[in-house]
DNA sequence: CGGCGCATGTAACTTGTTACATGATTCC
DNA sequence: GGAATCATGTAACAAGTTACATGCGCCG
């Protein structure tokens, strides 16, 4: 079992949902700490099922399209538990923005102006996006939930993003200064 | 061509290297962005030394052991430009540490504490070696290298680490919190 | 002279992305 | 009726890891 296939059986833990479904919570609601592409969500499902870690529910009337809808089962339940207790293992960072910004010496600071520029807006605007998500959570008054856990998550992405932008800031300023020197010298 | 091959170039590009030595280099300097293994260094070597990117320096006497070195070409600093000044497209990121914590609802805060405590532990390693590098880059007093663009990132690196660290301590504060309320009502 | 660390390399495998194909439904 | 979006799926490819094989040189 993969990473892909915990990822599924910890959101189908929470309620039934179609891969479809998956895909779309992964993208906004885990995007600045995960990522899944369909070709990994779909096979993964029948590969879940297959091994009786999910079944399919039966199609009822309200049933959407050609939705197909999973929940987990308890078999699932209990490797999802294992999953949880276990080490965590693989923290994978790849960050290309820094890859440059490291061999950046030998381009114009104006290219890497334009790179962090879009760097600062990406990030601003995933902070946005948590900020609200963090509202979302705070206003549902119903305990008993995974509120606590999730409201932790989301404080991560704030401060990671937070520390983006600080970083961003003043990677900006040190480009420009560079390139006004740079300017000055020719 | 792929991110590692840029990666090797770039690294080339300050000294000729061997392959064992930019495998070193990655995992220590560039760990907490990026990672390679041998299976991708040596492999990437040679395809960049077949299309004349990068070239083998010939043995000289101080050579050790069964080394090969290589150097850059000015076709591969050319390739290293190029890839520089277009728009950074790949961010990746997993941290699995959030997506058990997201799920953690299903286990015992216990469990999550051990993780929280190795995570935290990692982190505060992490952040030692990155000032112990901030204070190698500044202690040296040549100029016109990449120094700025290389205390960037370090900075970066801190920025992170920082907000890991004290996201550790206030999570750990929240599942100790945890854990005492579910012996209470046990 | 044995073990460790340096050093290179590869094959098999796992993982992940991309591009494409298909078709239903909703909304204008 | 046409466009956008919802929805599932697959095949080909690209990327990345792991485990292994090999051998040199240094140190005790």
């Amino acid at each position: 079992m993969r990473q892909t296939d915990f990822m599924i059986l910890g959101l189908l833990g929470e309620s039934p949902l179609s891969g479809y479904q998956i895909k779309k919570i992964v993208d906004i609601r885990f995007r600045f700490f995960w990522s899944e592409s369909f070709g990994q969500i779909f096979p993964a499902l029948r590969s879940l099922a297959s091994e009786g870690m999910i079944e399919e529910v039966p199609a009822d009337g309200a049933q959407k399209r050609g939705r197909k809808t999973y929940r987990i089962t308890p078999a699932g339940t209990e490797a999802l538990k294992h999953w949880l207790m276990q080490p965590v293992e693989k923290e994978t960072y790849r960050l290309e923005i820094l890859l440059k910004m490291y061999f950046s010496n030998y381009v114009e600071p104006e290219a890497m102006l334009n790179h962090m520029q879009a760097f600062q807006a990406a990030h601003r605007q995933q902070l946005y996006i948590l900020d609200r998500f963090q509202k979302e959570v705070e206003g549902i008054i119903d305990r008993d939930e995974n509120h606590g856990e999730v409201l932790r998550v989301i404080d991560c992405g704030q401060k990671l993003n937070r520390a983006y932008l600080e970083w961003s800031r003043e990677t900006i300023v040190y480009l420009e200064r560079k390139k006004n020197n740079a300017a000055k010298n020719s």
